[in-house]
DNA sequence: TTGACATATTCCCATATGGGAATGTAATGT
DNA sequence: ACATTACATTCCCATATGGGAATATGTCAA
């Protein structure tokens, strides 16, 4: 089985940059097709063909008003990409503190090293590693 | 040109639900491929082929112990896409707060009904609309 | 109706894909 | 060295893709 459709869903959906780009320009405003290709410098069916896929996972809502027909972002359907994204946070917060934490240990160590109290300790061996991936 | 590479970044390589699977496990224990296998009911080289992406774009780092591979989530990897989708955040609360009052609008007008103080309305109109997408 | 403007769709094609099967490689035990 | 275990890579293939060009559809105006 080939990749899943573009289609099936907002991840899909917001895998390609130029349909983050056109999410981006249509949550401040909505604007036409033409103003879309315009602004960013696609062909016009490139855009259409993007709109079409936004659409069809509802990241993209649209009205006509006479001849144009008037796109904008439907930001509701990128709160599942933010949750998803979000379950992770605890995680990352949790190692940057891990390396905060070194990070401070070190610098506490460089001042023992300027400033000697009592305790010599031993170099760091500083040893390449030579493990393969 | 075809579509963007998964190996291209982290948007790509989170839009296959494999490998968001993947990553759910991997962020609450390392794990080595073949429990990777075995949990979420893979084939061997599939799951190796998801981890080569993963690790590709940092969402996911390797050590080895003896003949094990011990594969586990760079939660930190998660966070630009976190914050690109956290730029809608104001625009979805907002539009949550337009539905909200609209409904809020609704309940008043409907308890008005039930108990008629003093200006009586005519009844909404009820015409089926007929646009065209 | 005809014409012009705005947008959508279709067709073609080069390329990336993910699954399955087969094979390659690395680490350990004997 | 050899066998075994644990992964990684390669090959093949059906399918989805995005871009470009051409064409179709839709809307309004004269």
């Amino acid at each position: 089985m080939p990749r899943a459709a573009t289609t099936s869903d907002v991840f899909n959906a917001v895998a390609e940059p130029r349909r983050r780009e056109i999410l981006t320009l249509l949550v401040v405003k909505e604007l036409p097709v033409g103003e879309i290709v315009a602004i960013l410098r696609l062909d016009q069916p490139s855009v259409s063909k993007h709109l079409r896929v936004l659409r069809d996972v509802g990241l993209v809502q649209a009205r006509r008003n006479g001849r144009h027909k008037l796109y904008r972002t439907n930001a509701q359907a990128i709160q599942p990409l933010h949750e998803w994204a979000g379950t992770f946070e605890r995680y990352w917060t949790h190692q940057l503190n891990r390396i905060k934490e070194r990070a401070e240990a070190t610098m506490r160590a460089r001042e023992e090293d300027q400033n000697p109290r009592n305790s010599p300790r031993n170099p760091s061996p500083r040893i390449p590693s030579k493990e393969k991936q």
